[in-house]
DNA sequence: ATTATGATGAGAATATGGTCTCACGTCAAG
DNA sequence: CTTGACGTGAGACCATATTCTCATCATAAT
């Protein structure tokens, strides 16, 4: 026997993440005493299953994010810039059309930053696990033989910078673009950096 | 008389910002009780000039903050590459050498837009003042003519993404690299941008 | 130097986020 | 059907951030 009474323990854990999900997608602020009230579930018991507000609401964020699958992009074909395309119109649109969650993401690894900075090395927690990085890296494969190895890491870098949360805040808060305006400047920044890095790679790179 | 006792305010004014520089330069999280003690000031003082801990450190973050001129522009040259190199070199590359006060202004800006989230569009403040869109329109003046306008704008919210807070945290957080790789990915990216527009420009464009 | 104005300090008061305690009721093994 | 382990609720409790109150003291104008 795991432990008796499973059954209620994943009752009240869902009723918590699933009231939490509802008040992420209102944009309201972390709230266990709110997320408790809607879960019919009270505060003390709340934070057994969670340890702050904050965590419960990264949670709930993460649970309206997609769970892509790498196969957008083969269905692409072997068209480097095709398969870019593939990925910013599926994951990065998408990012734009449900901001709250992942603001909430981006916030929440961003708040970790100051928690964990005067912190020794050891005992921090595995920050953020860069999906990004493995849809760059997928999309550009078939350039594994015309660019050099450091150059497509360079670039699966840089194409991390285009879209992505932080690419949606700075497009819509610091740009001040509204989210169709923001699509377009994703997706052509991302075949620009493309184009760019073919055409610069044979002539200068790096400082 | 504007109102007398100026001189008074302005000094504690003085001290109590000087003293959360120097607090957030250590990457200490907000806390006005512990500027008031450096500044050898009252708690409650202390709130009578900012309303928060939160807001006193963004100011002392801002004062952080280098008074770039428009000037190592022109001073570049008439080549937009170099133009842009300039740019990023000088204020990409300081925010990558001084992470800590450019992360509490990311982090402002990003909690102010939830705590504003669900408020009338009036009654809210002007989130961000965007030098950085006016420094990459700067750099591409020389290019007035050889692109077309709304392309010229494109190119500058594109080149928002690459060099900035958030590409400070992408890199860092996201793709994990040191201060001087992150650099380099900065730089390389911001030329790939421009080159890949260049090149692109009389092709295909927008969705 | 005197004084009225207004800045300040100390601490009480309030609000909020999170922890702890313990009595209660329920589920599941027997 | 019994019963004991275990999840739960209610509220006391603590810590921190911000506000309030009022007595005190410094400063600018006289």
């Amino acid at each position: 026997m795991a432990s008796g009474r499973v059954n209620q323990k994943t009752r009240t854990r869902h009723a918590l993440l699933q009231a939490a999900v509802d008040l992420v997608r209102q944009g309201k602020p972390p709230s266990m005493a709110e997320a408790a009230e809607l879960a019919l579930v009270s505060a003390a018991t709340a934070y057994r299953y969670f340890p702050s507000a904050q965590a419960l609401w990264e949670e709930a964020s993460l649970e309206l994010t997609e769970p892509w699958e790498l196969d957008v992009i083969d269905a692409a074909g072997e068209d480097p810039a095709a398969r870019l395309d593939a990925v910013v119109q599926s994951i990065g649109w998408h990012m734009l059309d449900e901001e709250v969650p992942y603001r909430n993401l981006a916030r929440a690894s961003l708040e970790r930053w100051f928690r964990e900075a005067g912190l020794p090395e050891h005992e921090r927690v595995p920050v953020r696990e860069a999906r990004r990085m493995r849809w760059n890296a997928k999309a550009l494969e078939p350039l594994r033989d015309q660019l050099p190895e450091p150059t497509i890491d360079q670039l699966v870098n840089a194409l991390a910078l285009v879209w992505g949360t932080e690419a949606v805040v700075v497009l819509r808060d610091v740009c001040r673009l509204d989210v169709e305006e923001a699509k377009r400047v994703m997706l052509n920044a991302a075949r620009w950096m493309l184009e760019g890095a073919l055409a610069l790679t044979s002539t200068e790179v790096v400082d």
